[in-house]
DNA sequence: TTTATATATGTAAATATATAAATATATACT
DNA sequence: AGTATATATTTATATATTTACATATATAAA
C-alpha cells in the first residue's frame, strides 16, 4: 500500500481530534474542563465541584495534563489548573451554542 | 438539597453533550461519522472504509443509531446509513476548521 | 523538627468497551 | 423451495477505564 503525505496528515488530524473528543467524553473530565472555562482553579475547588474522591480528580487532572488539555502551577501548598488548549475552548463554545 | 430548574437543565445539557462526545471518541465511530458527512452510505461501503470486521461495524452503527446520531433505511438487500443529528455535523465542522 | 494540609501515586475492584468469530435473519434471485 | 448475499445478533475475549481507599510526598506553619 502506498502512503502519500495527505493520508499521513489525515491520520494525524484524526488522532488529534480523537484526543480532544476522548478528553471531553467522560463526565468527570467534562465537568472539570467546563469549570476551568471560568478561569484558573485550585484542586481544592475542583474536587467539591466534581463531587468525586480526591484521588479520582487528581487522576483525571493528570490525564488531561498528559493530553495537553490543561496545565498546572504550584502556589504554596495549592496547585492551580488552567486550560492550555484553545481548540477545546472553541469546541465547547461551539457545543454551547447548540444547547 | 434543593434542585432548581436551571440545575436540572444544566444536567440535561451535560448528558446531551456527553452523548455526542462519546459518539465521536472512538476511532471506528469517528471514521464512520466522517464518512457519512459525504452523504448516505451502505454498510457494504462503510465496512471496507473502516477496515474493521463486519460485526464490529454493524455493532458500532447500532450504537450510533441508539444514540440518535445516525438513521438507517433498507433498500433491497442493502441498508443505508445517514447522519441524523445536526449538532454532530456542526461540531465536526467546527473541529475541521481547527485542523 | 513536628504537625497540618494539599495534592499525587500505588493498588485493586468494578465496570465499560471494542473486537471478531460464529451464527441468525432478511431479502432477492433462480 | 433452494441458494446467495447483506446485515444483524450472539458470544467470548481482551483491553481500557473509572473509581476510591490507602499511602506517599511536598509545602507551610508552629
Amino acid at each position: 500500500m502506498i502512503l502519500c503525505k495527505y493520508m499521513i496528515r489525515k491520520d494525524a488530524i484524526m488522532k488529534k481530534e480523537l484526543k480532544i473528543f476522548k478528553a471531553l467524553s467522560d463526565e468527570t473530565r467534562l465537568k472539570i474542563i467546563k469549570f476551568l472555562l471560568g478561569g484558573e482553579r485550585c484542586v481544592c475547588e475542583i474536587i467539591p465541584h466534581t463531587k468525586r474522591a480526591q484521588s479520582t480528580v487528581s487522576l483525571q487532572l493528570r490525564k488531561l495534563e498528559h493530553l495537553g488539555i490543561v496545565k498546572s502551577r504550584r502556589e504554596g501548598k495549592s496547585i492551580y489548573y488552567r486550560i492550555a488548549n484553545d481548540d477545546v475552548i472553541k469546541i465547547l463554545n461551539c457545543m454551547h451554542k447548540l444547547s
